[in-house]
DNA sequence: GAACCCTTAAACAGCT
DNA sequence: TAGCTGTTTAAGGGTT
């Protein structure tokens, strides 16, 4: 007898366990019930010890349960308050079940919930004290009730939303499916509700003991919700709710299985109100609520594109059949993803998977934040030296930013090119691109492995570095070739290469004997830069062999890593710079953002990249091959030749490029800003 | 640990 | 003479 009693609280674990595979158990009490009665859990000696901790345990649960009530009722007022507040919800309901929304939260913790043949078996195995059998009786009839109570608010739920569905099919179009969405909308934040009740009470369980939780499982108390939700009246529920709409689309049961997907994620995802499993939807970190009707406009702008099809793929987990168009997905996807429990399963490996996604997400955004946390402290505190290197962090000051020059306006987080920190929304502008200027840890990126990203994260971000005091990443040597290959002669004089930078960068608006002398320092170092004397004077032309050259072409990386920069790609401008170092260092060439987001940039970078295929070409194949008509240098003549050691095979290269400056008229583009004053307020 | 690269600082010379 | 330009050296730190 002592010996099932002894494993309440494994079975009830087990049971939970159980349930996360055997799917609609949550609100049939009499499943597990059922197998408490054939006497299911395995024997287990129990001694008097054990006893006492059941009897404690008990007596816990019954604290449990009033917890359970408490919460019970201040879920009730909180629905009742948003309600009220939102008006999502039919008056219709609340004036007849008020107090009805509740009890389906009980109805999702009922693994939790003792039976009455639970408490049979507890009467017969445990010796209790008449008034805690009396106490025990009554919370458990309590409980009963209340499951009671929630088969008729299910019920009584489904009854107004097919009144309510009747009254939208006498609307428009265009209100009905506001009132499907709105009706949605409040359908979601029911089931969070419920499952955040649930979770509490889980945890409480958790806590008290009395619900063990294998450990690598670390999601379980989630999968009963889940389970919970699906069962054959939600689904039927659902399908009511969306068929009204669906009925009128192309798309059909796409979005009923679309939206029971959306339910199911957002239902395990107690921190946001809708969770998106269509990717486009959420980026940038910025959660929306995904309703229909916004599904169906987009469906309706792109009525081919479905985040479930995609190059003639079906998308749908595990499935990759191939739908010639979209027509026949849709019937691929009405026919083999329709709502049963196939789908539903799939559906909540696809939510299990999206909540490990949300876990990470949640933990590395806590330690961004508390990385930039840590950051603006730091940059916020007085700067005693007057050297703002490595202080990417002063963007955050609007003071500093103020004081640097008028071009340092304040951020617009709608500016296109700025780059927007997607895992935070806080106050702090430090971006991920800033993050590699922090401190002496500062990677530089751009030219490594020789593959000039440059042009790129310029174009991406470059009104970002126009306006933030944020150190660039990249090299002395990137930005110069970079100034350089934006003229339009490929040539500039030192000045114009200095007005280059303080125009491109607010960051080199500050401290300019330092940063210049580093740039005539570059520019004399490294042999790509081509010193060339013409009628105007002396200008450096890049020489790109040379740059190539800087660095041994190294290709090596992992695919894993590459795939999981990609995708991040999207998120930011500054994330989608790592992801091009990433690329870099792989020498993986991407310039598409660039060429999408500027299209001065974006061709240059084409150019560019065009120009260094031909030139890693040269590269790799023979370092002394300098032939022409990979440089627009190439019709120039030397005037000057830079007198460095070169290697014997070296010594062609540089001197075939060496130019002279055949200046033409329009090569003063850049002379519109040397004399803009904004670098003399920093000297 | 060595080699290489990058940055910063500084000194120096030549030129305007 | 001051400032700019260009070169060179050195030190420190990071990366490979």
């Amino acid at each position: 007898m002592m010996q099932e009693s002894g494993t309440e609280t494994k079975s009830n674990g087990s049971a939970l366990q159980n349930g996360s595979s055997s799917g609609n158990h949550l609100l049939e009490c009499g499943s597990l019930r059922e197998g408490r009665s054939n006497g299911e859990a395995p024997p287990v000696d129990v001694g008097a010890a054990d006893l006492a901790h059941i009897q404690q345990q008990q007596q816990q649960a019954l604290q449990v349960a009033r917890q359970l009530l408490l919460q019970q009722q201040q879920q009730q007022q909180q629905q009742q308050q948003q309600q009220q507040v939102s008006g999502l919800k039919s008056p219709k309901r609340n004036d007849k079940q008020p107090a009805l929304q509740v009890p389906v939260s009980v109805a999702m913790m009922t693994p939790q919930v003792i039976t009455p043949q639970q408490m049979q078996q507890i009467l017969q195995q445990q010796v209790l004290s008449p008034q805690q059998l009396q106490v025990l009786l009554q919370q458990q009839q309590a409980l009963m009730l209340q499951q009671q109570q929630l088969q008729e608010f299910y019920k009584k739920q489904q009854e107004q939303l097919q009144l309510q569905l009747l009254q939208q099919q006498h609307a428009g179009k265009q209100p009905k499916e506001q009132q499907v969405a709105t009706q949605q909308l409040a359908f979601q934040q029911q089931l969070l509700q419920m499952q955040q009740l649930q979770q509490q009470h889980l945890l409480s369980l958790q806590r008290q003991g009395l619900l063990t939780i294998q450990p690598g499982q670390p999601a379980l108390p989630l999968q009963p919700i889940t389970q919970g939700m699906i069962p054959t009246e939600l689904q039927q529920l659902w399908k009511e709710v969306t068929s009204a709409h669906t009925a009128e689309e192309t798309t059909g049961n796409n979005h009923s299985s679309l939206d029971l997907t959306t339910t199911c994620v957002s239902s395990s995802a107690p921190s946001k109100t809708s969770l998106i499993i269509n990717p486009h939807a959420s980026t940038n970190g910025q959660l929306s609520v995904h309703t229909p009707k916004r599904e169906s406009l987009s469906h309706e702008e792109h009525p081919h594109s479905h985040p479930l099809y995609g190059h003639g793929v079906c998308k749908w987990p595990g499935c990759e059949a191939v739908c010639e168009d979209f027509p026949s997905f849709l019937k691929h996807l009405n026919s083999e993803h329709a709502l049963d429990d196939r789908s539903t399963a799939q559906c909540r490996v696809q939510m299990q998977v999206v909540q490990q996604l949300e876990l990470q997400l949640a933990k590395d955004k806590e330690r961004l934040q508390a990385m930039m946390t840590h950051l603006h402290v730091k940059s916020t505190e007085p700067k005693t030296a007057p050297q703002p290197l490595n202080l990417v962090s002063s963007v955050t000051l609007s003071k500093s930013a103020s004081e640097a020059s008028p071009q340092s306006l304040p951020h617009t987080p709608t500016t296109p090119t700025t780059p927007i920190t997607p895992v935070t929304q806080g106050p702090s502008v430090i971006t991920t691109t800033s993050m590699h200027t922090v401190g002496p840890i500062r990677r530089r990126y751009s030219d490594k492995y020789n593959v000039p990203i440059t042009s790129a994260d310029i174009a991406q971000n470059q009104e970002f570095y126009k306006n933030a005091e944020v150190r660039p990443p990249f090299t002395y040597a990137s930005l110069i070739r970079q100034a350089i290959l934006e003229s339009p002669e490929k040539q500039l004089t030192l000045n114009e290469i200095y007005n280059w930078f303080t125009r491109m960068f607010a960051y080199f608006r500050r401290n300019a004997a330092t940063w210049k002398n580093a740039v005539r320092h570059n520019l004399s170092l490294h042999k790509c830069f081509v010193r060339v004397e013409n009628v105007k004077g002396a200008v450096w032309t890049v020489d790109e062999v040379e740059f190539q050259k800087r660095r041994p072409q190294k290709i090596s990386g992992n695919p894993s890593l590459i795939k999981n920069m990609q995708s991040s790609h999207t998120y930011c401008a500054p994330l989608n710079a790592a992801l091009q170092a990433s690329m870099a260092e792989n020498s993986i060439p991407l310039y598409t953002t660039a060429s999408m987001g500027n299209p001065t940039l974006g061709n240059l970078a084409s150019a560019i990249r065009e120009e260094l295929n031909g030139a890693m070409e040269h590269t790799n194949s023979n370092e002394s091959d300098s032939s022409p008509g990979r440089s627009p240098m190439q019709a120039v003549h030397p005037v000057h030749v830079k007198e460095e050691p070169l290697d014997p095979e070296e010594a062609e290269g540089p001197l075939s490029l060496v130019t002279t400056a055949n200046h033409s008229p329009d090569f003063d583009h850049d002379r519109d800003y040397e004399d803009e004053p904004v670098n003399e307020d920093m000297e």
